[in-house]
DNA sequence: CGACTATTTGACCCTTCTCAAATCGGGTGG
DNA sequence: CCACCCGATTTGAGAAGGGTCAAATAGTCG
């Protein structure tokens, strides 16, 4: 699945999928906000409503470079016990996501910018590949501009470096920046 | 459950809920963010973590007074069914709260208002017990002050009626204001 | 190479934040 | 029942971070 690219949409039919890795933006259309519904990184499960209705409610993009596998494995039904499991992550990473829009811009950035690198094992020095700005921008409820006027004072800093359309996470620990 | 008061803490033991009534903020004490870590509404399941680790992983809060029922009813583990059905609603109301945090402050505080209406039949007309500012500002990422001023220009407009504690939708359909 | 799109940068404006002070509410002790 | 206290809400004035609009660059993909 490549960068900026629709997974599903709405009302297909489809099943479930276990995020291997990469970083997957759900998207509510009916939503009255601006359609985003929340994140998804790797050993994430998406598209579950499909166990209930057949069909996605919910559409899903990928953000960066993405690598899905089926769910549940075989083709049974999921235990609870993995449900229930699948439950508390996404409760977890609704937090995440929502601390996505809170603080300075810089902070925003800060903060998706380790989310990205989270399944790596130490954040200094992790290679994460950005998603698009526009994409950044919807998240983080900021504009594009403030984005990349945010990622030049980081690099200025010296808390990113810059490698293409990719940035190394230099000082994960610098900065946490909480209101 | 009263208004402003903790329902439970992280770490605590306990069990599962059922929202019967009034609105529950969840709390992630870890979160970079401000903590705020979701919300509730009547009907949602909060404290499911304790079936697999005994203890709350999150804080719940009683933003309005609040009705709770221990879940499930019965003492067995939960069906399948029922926790896929609770992984939706939470998906659900990930996008709903996402949306709290987007758009202009009087767009957020009328999208607040109507998730705390959004048990009641019908939007309009409907009486709903209000969260503290302070709360208010928490969830939508303002300032008491930006909330009071946009609560004002509601009630200016005639979007709203007051009374006491509990305001009054009188106009449901009115500016959607998605940007 | 050339058309397009994505990103970056600049200048100026507006909403919201800040800091302060005034009111309001409701609970308590006389 | 009433005066008083304390936290919650409201209001004002000024500052600032982001938004907006426009234009210049940098990348991408045929």
């Amino acid at each position: 699945m490549s960068r900026s690219e629709w997974i599903y949409r709405v009302a297909e039919e489809g099943h479930a999928w276990r995020i291997v890795s990469g970083t997957v933006r759900l998207d509510c259309p009916n939503a009255s906000g601006n359609g985003f519904g929340g994140l998804a990184i790797p050993g994430d499960i998406i598209g579950a409503e499909t166990l209930m209705f057949a069909r996605y409610s919910f559409a899903a993009y990928a953000l960066v470079p993405c690598i899905l596998a089926p769910w549940p494995e075989g083709c049974e039904t999921p235990a609870s016990e993995s449900l229930l499991k699948t439950l508390l992550r996404t409760e977890q990473r609704t937090a995440e996501t929502l601390a996505l829009r809170h603080g300075s811009s810089i902070d925003r950035v800060r903060r998706l910018l380790r989310l990205l690198a989270s399944p790596a094992k130490h954040l200094a020095g992790a290679t994460v590949s950005l998603p698009a700005l526009r994409d950044t921008a919807e998240i983080t409820c900021l504009t594009m501009e403030t984005i990349s006027r945010a990622m030049a004072k980081l690099r200025q800093q010296g808390e990113i470096d810059r490698l293409k359309r990719d940035v190394v996470l230099l000082c994960p620990t610098a900065g946490q920046g909480v209101a």
